[in-house]
DNA sequence: CGTCTTGTGTCTTATACAAGACTGTGCGAC
DNA sequence: GTCGCACAGTCTTGTATAAGACACAAGACG
């Protein structure tokens, strides 16, 4: 007969911290044990243990520090923002964000929504529009939209407070969930006249169109955001390795 | 005193073999020699060489099969077509391309070649220009900026035939320039009358503007590629991890 | 304020066995 | 005799274990 499981041994060890991490038994910032302990509970090698380690911190689930110790990852903002923050300047250098709140609202999931987010139609999902601002000028518009079923009515108190620094942050601290990653699909659009006004550049000025789903580290479809980038002095930034 | 090379070991060992691989002294297609005889001749364990060569595979540098032993990696079309070409139908299918030259020339680099691909002003670069044609429809209409200096005269008398194909394998093959990473820059600009001539598009059509360098194993900057993508009906994929 | 000790992750080595891939042998069918 | 197939042997990479030297961080101690 063939093992149970007959993924190799620090797969399944990575998976069993990962779901510690998910499930929140370790939460954020919190140290995890030392690895020769770990790998005695767990009955496995020092090495096979650190390989699944490793794996976990290529996917910015742990921060392990020699000396220290491993500590499960805090979202910061800037880890955040040099994650999934794409946009840089015409020199190259990342900007920073500020973020002007314009509007949340709460509705059935459009036809779009329910696909992206793997919802049952008309499935009820939070909307948040904003807009974000580089060295004062506006030059993002975007909807961020959200299942309510993970973001229970906690969403609206809140408001532009919280929603303002990066988002991400706020999920996983508020909801627990830990987003570790997005596909993205972009294209360019002429700008109408919503833009225009958000935006201030003529309607029909050419605008980036990013299209983003973000996945949580159950790999659930957490979050569609459609981005609307004024490239006139800025780009986006993709690194093929 | 310490160490004459800080550098972990394992660092040391990959950069020794990606030296055989650049260098030519271990052709593309090739097999390594198997790991106990590599390791015994480079005198360190068999686990630092694993974790070097693990090193290589991650970028593609090498191939490994278990049961078989160890390959440089061989540029194929497809592989190269995986790696570098992001873009996909509405379905998210990925499309194949082909390819029409329309001009090749070369002249003095322009500011902005010969700062991309770090050249002296007035250095010569080798253009090529050509559509890609996808599905019966011109969607991308590019031009490939190639420092002469790595691609000497060879480039010219092959002309359509071979630069037809992914023009990754061609470097390789003709010309030993193994690619292993490139930057992009997007922004979305408004179709030229040159644009809509070759796309199809009305002029003014809003068009991704991707700006690519491509690097080599060695880390030198070997191609400028700006490209216009028609994206009415394609997309630009990203993920994000 | 420097030094020592302790606890942590990092690197390197060594060994054993598992699993995939190829080769050749030998047996049986025809 | 020759073809075809099963199977053992052997070479390869992949997985797992164990042990020790080392480097870094923090706190205790003098």
């Amino acid at each position: 007969m063939r093992r149970p499981d007959a993924r190799p041994l620090y797969v399944q060890v990575e998976a069993i911290l990962n779901d510690r991490i998910v499930s929140g038994s370790w939460k954020s910032g919190q140290a995890i044990p030392a690895e020769p302990e770990l790998a005695a509970e767990l009955g496995v090698s020092a090495g096979t243990l650190r390989r699944a380690l490793a794996g976990l911190e290529r996917r910015h689930l742990i921060e392990r520090r020699q000396g220290r110790g491993t500590y499960v990852a805090q979202q910061t903002s800037q880890q955040a923002l040099g994650q999934f923050f794409r946009v840089r300047n015409l020199a190259g250098r990342p900007v920073e964000p500020e973020t002007l709140i314009t509007g949340i609202t709460t509705g059935p999931a459009s036809e779009e929504e329910a696909r992206r987010l793997r919802l049952a139609p008309g499935e009820a999902v939070h909307r948040i529009d904003r807009s974000r601002v580089f060295e004062g000028e506006p030059r993002i518009a975007e909807r961020i939209s959200l299942p309510a079923a993970f973001f229970p009515n906690l969403l609206l108190p809140l408001a532009p407070k919280q929603l303002g620094t990066e988002i991400y942050v706020h999920y996983r601290n508020a909801h627990g969930i830990i987003v570790v990653q997005a596909e993205e699909n972009l294209s360019a659009t002429a700008a109408t006249e919503a833009d225009s006004a958000v935006l201030g550049c003529p309607v029909g000025t050419p605008l980036l169109l990013i299209e983003r789903v973000t996945f949580d580290a159950a790999g659930r479809p957490v979050e569609l955001r459609v981005s609307r980038l004024d490239t006139r002095a800025h780009r986006y930034a993709v690194e093929i390795a």
